[in-house]
DNA sequence: CCTCAAGTGTTAATTTTTTAACATGTGCTA
DNA sequence: TAGCACATGTTAAAAAATTAACACTTGAGG
C-alpha cells in the first residue's frame, strides 16, 4: 500500500498544491505556498514524500518537476467519500445538494443543463 | 477568527469525528478514532481544541459532551470549497459530475428526481 | 457508604514535524 | 568562462505534536 493518510499538515500542503498544479517544481510548489517555509525546507518535504510513495519526480527539460503517484480523479473520488461521511452524514444527495446550493452562480445555464441531462440518465439507469 | 487551519493530523481527526457525531464525550470520541491514543491523551487534544477555540463543551446530565463552534454547514462549504480549488480546477460542476458518478447506486429515485427539481429551479433562477 | 465511571488540572517525556545550513554537481547563458 | 538557477545529499537544531503519568474531584448506583 502506497499511504495510510499519515499526511503531516504541511504534507498535505504540498501534495494540495500538486494536485491544482498536477505537476510541479519544487520553485512552483514552494510558490504555490501560502506561508511557505524556506526552499531548502521544501525540497526536504518533497523528498519525504517520495520517500513515502505519495508522489514522483522526473526530468522535463534540465528540470525537475514532481507529480501525485494516485491519480487526481482516485484522489478526488477518496476525498469526496470521506467529506460526505464526515459532514453529509454518509449522503451523496445532501453533499451535492449543498454544492449546487453553494455554487449555482458559478455555473453556466450550460452546465446546469448537463447536469440535468446526467441525473435523467443516470435515474432510467437505477430504474 | 477562530481558527487557520491549523490543525495537526490528530486534531483534524478529533473535528472529524465531532463533526460526524455532532456531538460527543471525550470517551465516545476516543471509541470513534481508529488507532485511538489513551483516554488521557484525547483528553488533552479535546483541551487543546477547546484552547483554540475550535471546540466546546457542556454538561449533559453529569457528563461532558464537547461539540464544533463552527456549524456543521459552514464546515461542509468551507471543506467542500477547498476540495472543489484542489481536485477539481475550481469548478463545482466538475465536482458534482464526479459525486453523482461515484454514487448513483446509492442515491435513491426520490433523491435524483429531487436534484433534479433544484436543478430546473437553479435555472429558472439564474436566467 | 463504597466504588466506579468520568471529569479536572498539571507536568513531562517521547516522537514527529518543520526548518534550514552546508557542501557539491550540472547545464545555460550573459 | 563566470555566475545563476536548480538539483543532490547530509546533518542537525528547533518547534510542534503526541502520548501519558499523577493527583484529585464528583455524581450515581449497588
Amino acid at each position: 500500500m502506497a499511504n495510510a493518510d499519515q499526511l503531516s499538515r504541511r504534507e498535505r500542503q504540498l501534495m494540495d498544491v500538486l494536485y491544482r498544479l498536477e505537476q510541479a517544481s519544487a520553485k512552483e510548489v514552494m510558490n504555490n505556498l501560502q506561508d511557505a517555509p524556506s526552499y531548502s525546507s521544501v525540497r526536504t518535504l518533497l523528498g519525504k514524500l517520495v520517500e513515502k510513495g505519495h508522489i514522483d519526480h522526473k526530468r522535463q527539460g534540465s528540470k525537475y518537476v514532481y507529480f501525485p503517484l494516485v491519480a487526481r480523479t482516485e484522489a478526488s473520488r477518496s476525498a469526496l467519500s470521506n467529506l460526505v461521511k464526515t459532514f453529509f452524514s454518509d449522503s451523496p444527495y445532501l453533499a451535492v445538494n449543498s454544492l449546487l446550493d453553494m455554487s449555482v452562480n458559478e455555473m453556466s445555464e450550460q452546465e446546469l443543463d448537463e447536469l440535468d441531462r446526467l441525473i435523467k440518465q443516470k435515474k432510467s439507469t437505477t430504474k
